[in-house]
DNA sequence: GTTAGCACTCTGTCCTCTTGAGTGCTAATA
DNA sequence: TATTAGCACTCAAGAGGACAGAGTGCTAAC
């Protein structure tokens, strides 16, 4: 069994690596505060601890540095809960602080903030709009063959989409089409629209409107919104700072990858609620082997509507920054349900 | 005077050094085709290039390096028209080849496979917004206290903005609101709204509407604007590939001016129409020494609504990247004005 | 005016040596 | 029996030297 000096000594460890990304040996360990043995004992325990898989070695005559299963232990039983700072507390508050009301800019804020207070990458994972449902459809025209669609949802999203008319549609049945459109359509989640136009309003423009045909198949593929939820980043360049990524292709294909955005978006996408923690290997990603990332929720009332994240080297302050997270997600959440549960 | 023959070997050292990115000795220049003269004779010719300060050496017994002047001369002097490869030319077609109505979609798809065909970075400045007129306005009320505002311009540019409404604001106010709104303001240019907003509609608002004060401050504040065109990117991490940029610094910086945008911003803002090279140092910050920026125009007919870049190391392919850009900006030009100059 | 030849220079690479920080093992100690 | 001191050993990183390769500038010959 593992016992509570080899626990001290791991959490001495990795709390020195976090801080320095270099590995740590017995003799400097040995002089650290709060630290009564001599360097040989340690020697013995991070032998130990190594042959549990805790730590590692970079060569054989080198200090012993942090293993994924060393992080995981650390991350699941060692980890001290941190009160933030008054200061971080003050900044993240600032986010929500001025009256903004669109939720787009208050994410892509968020992004912002919460990268420059941990200086790692952040990825926000914006609300998810084809579970809302749809509160208002108003059409205006623009041309002789284009109309614009402006799609309002119960949470306060609007959407605006470019709809195409068939040839020689008459201007004075855009009013008709928009109230059929408005009847039968308000309350039905964004991802069922196309569904429905095909279902129900098809029959009724055919009713009401000449050349129904095109016009049909252009409202339901414009109005179907099942567009992903963006994703949304602060500090993408964060990463460069890091030492563990001074090496150029390492960087190089790590920053593709967020670029990229669609392999991130597979990760994000799939996050139940609450904080979670995954290190190097457990993203089941290559090119995220160095890395961890810590994922958060956030929600209108009870609904989960998006995740925000956290991405750095697994060599990463753990503990502040899932502070950080708690602390944001909760704020976050308590202003969306302030703003918008009540549409 | 600078002689045909030196002109020759300028042109073949930088074409040379454009594709290997390596310093170029007189030896290895006189084995080249086209180059019928003894390594002696170049390196003459080379030491007087260098006097006029078209080469430069890295060190005493380095071969030559194009300089600035070098680069400055070869592009306004000996760069040959090259024409596009007719899979090139299909490529660019193809970002106008769908129905794409949304003026954004367009220029993020160009930024983008702008960026894939040279390997550098492509940084497209959006349509400027605030010299559209306004076509229309719209008002649909959303909560007791918010409503959406729908702008639309004369190019079809749609934006919404959330205006908060005064607490005791009367509903059935919101039409007579738009009308107002919409009497006065059409043909308005956007940048001038909330100019107007004050001298015009302050009045009228007052004589319809109750407690109108904090309404006017209200709509002319949402409604100003005057927020700068978006930047958009393509291969912001295509830098890395160069070897110019194999150090961590260099290109940690430079990732960091692009990603703040401002900086970019400026550079790209105030842009005459055609073609501009800008190598190096001429482009008047320390970050972009290395580099260089070429740009075009965009437009609607006669009204040049956008610029779009390339960013690429000073070794970059100018040839063709100008022909490049010529050829996109062409027919970007030519779509647009198709698609919204009758508005 | 052009070219051949030669002495010189600088970079990059390879090799060796040394130092410093670390380890593991063994024997002495509390 | 658990801890510590001591010692031999290992490896990385840095310094210094030797050397090959690619280049230059200059001078003299063509």
């Amino acid at each position: 069994m593992i016992t509570d000096r080899q626990l001290l000594i791991l959490q001495a460890i990795i709390d020195d690596f976090i801080r320095n990304a270099q590995p740590i040996g017995s003799r400097s360990l040995s002089k650290k505060e709060g630290i009564a043995f001599s360097s040989a004992t340690i020697r013995n325990e991070m032998s130990d601890l190594e042959e549990f898989g805790f730590l590692e070695k970079t060569h054989t005559s080198s200090g012993r540095i942090p293993s994924e299963k060393g992080y995981r232990y650390y991350v699941d039983h060692l980890l001290a809960p941190q009160s933030l700072k008054t200061d971080d507390r003050r900044i993240i508050r600032s986010i929500f602080a001025d009256r903004i009301y669109e939720l787009e800019k208050i994410v892509q804020k968020s992004a912002k903030i919460l990268s420059e207070l941990t200086n790692y990458t952040s990825i926000v994972l914006g609300p998810k709009v084809k579970d809302n449902k749809l509160k208002k459809i108003q059409i205006i025209s623009l041309s002789r063959e284009t109309a614009i669609a402006i799609i309002i949802t119960d949470t306060g999203h609007v959407e605006n989409k470019v709809i195409s008319l068939p040839p020689s549609f008459d201007m004075n049945e855009i009013e008709k089409m928009a109230n059929i459109l408005n009847d039968r359509l308000v309350g039905v989640p964004l991802a069922e629209l196309r569904d429905k136009i095909y279902k129900e309003v098809a029959v009724l423009l055919s009713q009401h409107i000449h050349n129904y045909g095109t016009l049909v198949t252009s409202l339901a593929e414009t109005l179907d919104i099942s567009n992903p939820p963006k994703l949304f980043f602060g500090g993408k360049t964060n990463m460069l700072k890091q030492p563990e990524f001074h090496d150029i292709d390492k960087v190089s294909s790590l920053l593709s990858l967020i670029e990229q955005e669609q392999g991130l978006y597979e990760i994000m996408k799939q996050n139940p609620a609450g904080i979670h923690v995954k290190i190097g290997r457990e993203n089941n990603n290559v090119l995220l082997e160095d890395c961890s990332l810590i994922t958060a929720t956030y929600s209108v009332g009870q609904q989960q509507v998006g995740t925000i994240a956290i991405l750095g080297p697994t060599r990463m302050e753990y503990s502040r920054v899932i502070s950080l997270l708690e602390f944001f997600s909760k704020d976050m959440t308590a202003l969306l349900t302030k703003l918008y549960q009540n549409y």
